[in-house]
DNA sequence: ACCGTTTCCTTGACTGATTCAAAACAAGCC
DNA sequence: GGCTTGTTTTGAATCAGTCAAGGAAACGGT
């Protein structure tokens, strides 16, 4: 392990300890995995892990992504038709950006700080938390495909 | 069936002609109850098309579904958390709120129009189509709740 | 450093929404 | 009315995610 990754590991293990849970190699290297692999669904989150811990099972994962999104250490984002997708970017009110062709998921600042439209013009009763925000679009790659191409691509991606 | 019930089927039917979708009495029951059920699971609008083809198959259900999503008659969305949900308002720019206890969702109105936050600051050559506004927060029920209270419900709620 | 308690991980089976495939059927056009 | 094509039924399969029980590891105290 190079002098990086391991200071790494250790960021990991100090807000496992400071969120109050227990220090596991399995949840440093889920913390880990989230955090270098932004937006990765769940068999990406396994699959990074085990090219540390090769014999983690998927249950461990499963558990530990739930932890640390209960303690606030991760975001578990499901844009509509995706799978679950986790990322260590919490408590920055930053919204993503998705590809309806590759899936393609990117990160983007709000700029505007409280921006008026995040206020529901008629609440109808609810104490709202948070504003979620979805872009939808096409990324720079798929939009300059043709639309036959669009398609393939989206069907080998969903398929994926 | 009621004469209003008739002319809700007519304007069914007239939409699904002008989406070049073939008429049959499935879409037809499966769009009405779109309409009647705003924000339906899969399963309601399963339950609700029986009431009136008690011997619809489910498949057909997910394949009227999809196809009157594709031709953009209803719209599906799928808040974080929840099965695919349903309604037939499309088109108006409107958004949700969700109760994060009991998973009531609610249309909001986006008033300021072509509000300012909808247009992300570094759209990374994204060909952005469409700002998805999603607000979480607790209905005006489950807020006078006690803790316990909304966990229980939650529960129950994720259960069903 | 060791022990005990508590929490976590592994294993393996299971659930439930959604999808697949093939044959039976119905809508729309002639 | 009959033909063609697209839709529905039927029944099974898939797959992300969950449940449960026993073994194992982490933390706090000795």
């Amino acid at each position: 392990m190079s002098e990086e990754e391991q200071k790494r590991a250790e960021d990991c293990s100090a807000a496992l300890r400071n969120s109050s849970l227990r220090v596991t190699k399995q949840r440093v290297a889920v913390l880990q995995a989230v955090d270098t692999h932004p937006h990765a669904d769940t068999e990406t989150v396994i699959r990074a892990v085990r090219e540390d811990l090769p014999e983690v099972s998927h249950q461990a994962v499963y558990d530990s992504l739930h932890a640390l999104t209960e303690v606030g250490l991760v975001r578990c984002i499901q844009p509509s038709g995706s799978l679950a997708r986790y990322e260590r970017r919490v408590g920055d009110n930053h919204h993503h950006l998705v590809c309806r062709s590759c899936n393609l998921i990117v990160d983007v600042d709000c700029t505007i700080g409280r921006a008026p439209c995040l206020t529901p013009s008629h609440d109808h009763g609810f104490i709202v938390e948070q504003a979620e925000v979805t872009f939808w679009g096409l990324c720079s790659d798929c939009a300059v495909d043709t639309p036959e191409q669009e398609r393939e691509r989206s069907e080998s991606s969903s398929a994926a």
